[in-house]
DNA sequence: GTCCCCCTTTTCACT
DNA sequence: AAAGGGGGAC
């Protein structure tokens, strides 16, 4: 008991001494939040409260890891439930499946399965796609899910213009997951959320059952999140919630902030504790933190503060590029390392958009420094993984037909679209699942025989795995590798490539198989295999104890923190992200993002924009954010790259670098190149780079000569001599293979032996591209298939 | 049916 | 830049 109180402030003890009742905590960052969630359960266990009856719901696996450790600790063989919200979800599902008419051993379809499952809805529904896309369709179901919209809801609340393309996927999207008893992450909430709504027994059976509720991350939930834990705590109120508005960042996939502004009214028994003294950052990095802040209108105000030490001031840098921003940081984090000695893990480079880790990893691979890129999601997006995975799923559930789709001719066994889509529409008709419909495959209309046999041969293989799905899941994963052939078949599609790592990824696999089967002697189903792969998120793959430096997305580094913290890109269009800054809602969640990455720093924080930044491939001129202006620049260091003269050096960076490259000579690029003048200045400067060539004749092909002769160097794969191309024009120079875009146009090049032809595609003539050549770019004015030069 | 090439589209964050 | 879709060749 008093190890539980012992050194809590005095609003933490009110928060973790609370009993009955509803409890909101509003914790602002680094406020020891975690540490008074803990503390709280353990005391109510100390206070006699049954373990069993503790739910805590949290966000991802490894928020939920980290409170089960903790109070472990507290409160050791405790079995209080905790996890996220999905898999508490996933578990109830499980047990009350056949009320929402599926079985238990429904499969979770992820976001690419739903994708695929949404494209055979519309295809099903009959909706054209050409003024909207499954995208968007698929985005409004999502929205309607997390809102508790239901297919009948949606269809009725029609305007007078007829149902929307969305309505009328809807329920046939539903039908469809019902027939291959699957459902998608919306689902979970969303089912589980109606089922409660719709039965009031189970309703209260399930509230007594979970007598106390914490939910973490509150400000981040959405309406079905809402209405589960509103449901499950009506007899008995004891929800304690905790949050800060001010790190509501999950608008977009429907969190609604007011689930925590409103609380106090949901709630009016309501105890509120507020923590507000800082316990992880300076009190420069807070300062910026509440300055940048205060500029929200829809928020509660708290008064952050800190005992802790002033430290250095915030830096705000600004870069030339992408590539010295990354190189910039990587120098400073092997200086201070060197220098300070400290410790990789130290240091954290955060950013808006996944895309931009790539130079940051770049330049921590060339000084050799140790890093951990945070999206786990990309081992189970391989390919060789997501088909072994499919098996397992079909075999798990007979009816997964996104599984089914996939494997049913991977590896090849003759089984080609044209037959996959006889099976599916067969499928459609008798509302059967695919498989179903291979077993009947005789029934089948208008299938040759070939083709009926090698579907048949499939579904033969299949039963021979099925009959294994007792076994262990390595045993069961080995048979289906050695079935299938599949590392033959592995072998045999990546002819060229040097790429090994999908076999080497296959024995990966085998290996969590492995580790799966030690972990769960007793509990280990396949189903349970499949549902952790499903719902392993991002952020979970974040290791705190391997010693390296953290890349990671803004919105995946909640939660935690770095002494040191670098976010890049605080650009204009990247943070605020361009799709986001049009409305104030996401304006200021965009402003929320970036206060949870500065209050991410506990001792030293860079913010940094650059001037030019490469995008999709293009370079463009980038402005700095809005968010700089808003923050104390008075106290703050700004520095502009002193580095200014250097430029970007594209061999030197080159995406196919070896992972064991020499370290070049860092100033190569300098030694090349006395020339360039000018200071900081930075506008124009790729051009004033170096001096190139002229060219200013212009190919004169009309475009069916050119399409013509196209044709025929394809057929003779060697360069017709002598044709006078805007390409034979430009391989007077070293070229390099070249891409241009503007509007839409492509240009687009083929080499053929020592030459080279460029086709021009594109609507409309006069249009403008910038082709990149290995000394630079050059602009061309396209009109047709010439290419015109207009800037050199 | 399968493979390969070309063109078009994509457009953030995450369970 | 990268991936998905469509169409042609074998």
């Amino acid at each position: 008991m008093d190890a539980i109180l012992k050194g809590l402030t005095e609003p933490q003890t009110e928060a973790v001494t609370h009993l009955d009742g509803p409890l909101l905590i509003l914790a602002g960052p680094g406020s020891g939040k975690t540490r008074v969630v803990t503390h709280r359960i353990a005391h109510m266990i100390s206070q006699g409260i049954p373990a069993s009856q503790i739910a805590a719901l949290t966000f991802t696996n490894k928020a939920a890891e980290e409170m089960r450790a903790r109070v472990e600790n507290l409160a050791p063989g405790k079995a209080v439930w905790m996890g996220t919200f999905h898999r508490f979800c996933a578990q109830l599902l499980r047990r009350y499946a056949s009320m929402v008419g599926l079985s238990e051993n429904y499969s979770i379809y992820d976001t690419s399965d739903s994708k695929q499952a949404m494209k055979r809805a519309i295809e099903v529904a009959k909706i054209s796609t050409s003024h909207t896309s499954p995208e968007q369709i698929a985005s409004t179901i999502s929205n309607a899910k997390n809102r508790l919209v239901t297919p009948e809801m949606m269809l009725s609340g029609a305007k007078h213009s007829g149902p929307t393309m969305a309505a009328r996927v809807y329920p046939v999207y539903q039908q469809q997951l019902l027939t291959a008893n699957a459902v998608d992450f919306d689902d979970l909430l969303f089912h589980i959320a109606l089922l409660l709504k719709e039965n009031p027994d189970l309703r209260s059976e399930l509230d007594s059952r979970f007598r106390y509720i914490l939910v973490d991350e509150y400000q981040d939930t959405n309406l079905a999140q809402y209405a589960i834990v509103r449901a499950l705590s009506i007899d008995h109120p004891n929800l304690s919630v905790t949050g800060d508005p001010d790190q509501s960042i999950y608008g977009w996939r429907g969190a609604d902030i007011n689930n925590i502004l409103d609380f106090e009214k949901d709630y009016p028994a309501v105890k509120t504790v507020r923590l507000e003294q800082n316990y992880r950052s300076t009190p420069n990095i807070l300062r910026a933190a509440d300055q940048l802040i205060r500029n929200n209108r829809r928020r509660k105000h708290k008064e952050l503060f800190t005992h802790n030490d002033e430290g250095d001031p915030v830096v705000l840098r600004i870069y030339e590029n992408g590539y010295q921003e990354a190189d910039g940081i990587a120098d400073e984090i092997s200086d201070a390392i060197q220098v300070e000695g400290l410790r990789p893990r130290d240091f954290a480079i955060l950013y808006r958009m996944n895309a931009l880790s790539r130079s940051v990893e770049h330049s921590m691979r060339r000084r050799r420094l140790a890093y951990q890129i945070i999206n786990g999601l990309e081992f189970y997006q391989r390919k060789e993984i997501k088909d072994l995975l499919a098996y397992l799923h079909l075999i798990n559930n007979p009816k997964h037909d996104v599984a089914f789709q996939r494997i049913v001719n991977t590896p090849t066994r003759a089984i080609g679209a044209k037959t996959v889509k006889r099976l599916r529409e067969y499928a459609d008709r008798h509302h059967i699942p695919m498989l179903e419909a291979a077993r009947n495959v005789d029934a089948v209309e208008g299938l040759a025989k070939r083709s009926a046999t090698a579907v048949k041969k499939f579904v033969e293989m299949y039963e021979r795995m099925a009959i294994k799905a007792t076994a262990t899941l390595e045993d069961l994963l080995r048979y289906v590798v050695d079935e299938t052939k599949y590392e033959a078949y592995l072998l045999r599609s990546v002819v060229d490539q040097q790429d090994s790592s999908a076999v080497a990824n296959v024995d990966e696999f085998i290996t969590a198989a492995v580790e799966f089967d030690r972990y769960h002697p007793d509990d280990g189903s396949l189903e349970l295999f499949l549902e952790q792969a499903a719902l392993v998120a991002d952020t979970d793959a974040f290791e705190d104890t391997s010693d390296r430096v953290t890349l990671m997305t803004l919105h995946a580094a909640k939660g935690l923190e770095f002494p040191r913290v670098f976010i890049i890109g605080v650009e204009d269009g990247l943070l605020p992200h361009s799709r986001s800054k049009d409305t104030d809602s996401g304006f200021e969640e965009e402003r929320r993002l970036l206060f949870v990455g500065i209050t991410r720093g506990k001792e030293r924080l860079q913010l940094s924009c650059c001037k030019t930044r490469n995008f999709r491939g293009e370079s463009r001129p980038a402005i700095s954010s809005p968010f700089f202006n808003e923050l104390p620049l008075g106290e703050m260091k700004k520095i502009e790259s002193e580095r200014s003269l250097d430029f970007f050096d594209d061999d030197a960076y080159d995406d196919s670098y070896p992972e064991s490259w020499d370290l070049p000579d860092e100033d190569t690029a300098n030694d090349e190149t006395p020339t360039d003048q000018g200071g900081a200045g930075g506008n124009g400067f790729v051009k004033e780079k170096k001096e190139k060539p002229m060219f200013d004749e212009a190919c004169q092909l009309p475009e069916e000569e050119l399409k013509e002769i196209v044709q025929r160097k394809k057929k003779a794969k060697q360069p017709v001599a002598g044709i006078q191309t805007a390409a034979d024009l430009l391989s007077s120079g070293p070229v390099t293979p070249l891409t241009a875009y503007r509007e839409g146009t492509q240009v687009r090049h083929d080499e053929y032996g020592d030459g080279m032809i460029v086709s021009v595609t594109g609507r409309g003539p006069k249009r403008t591209a910038t082709i990149r050549f290995d000394d630079g770019e050059r602009n061309f004015r396209l009109a047709f298939a010439q290419l015109e030069v207009i800037d050199g």
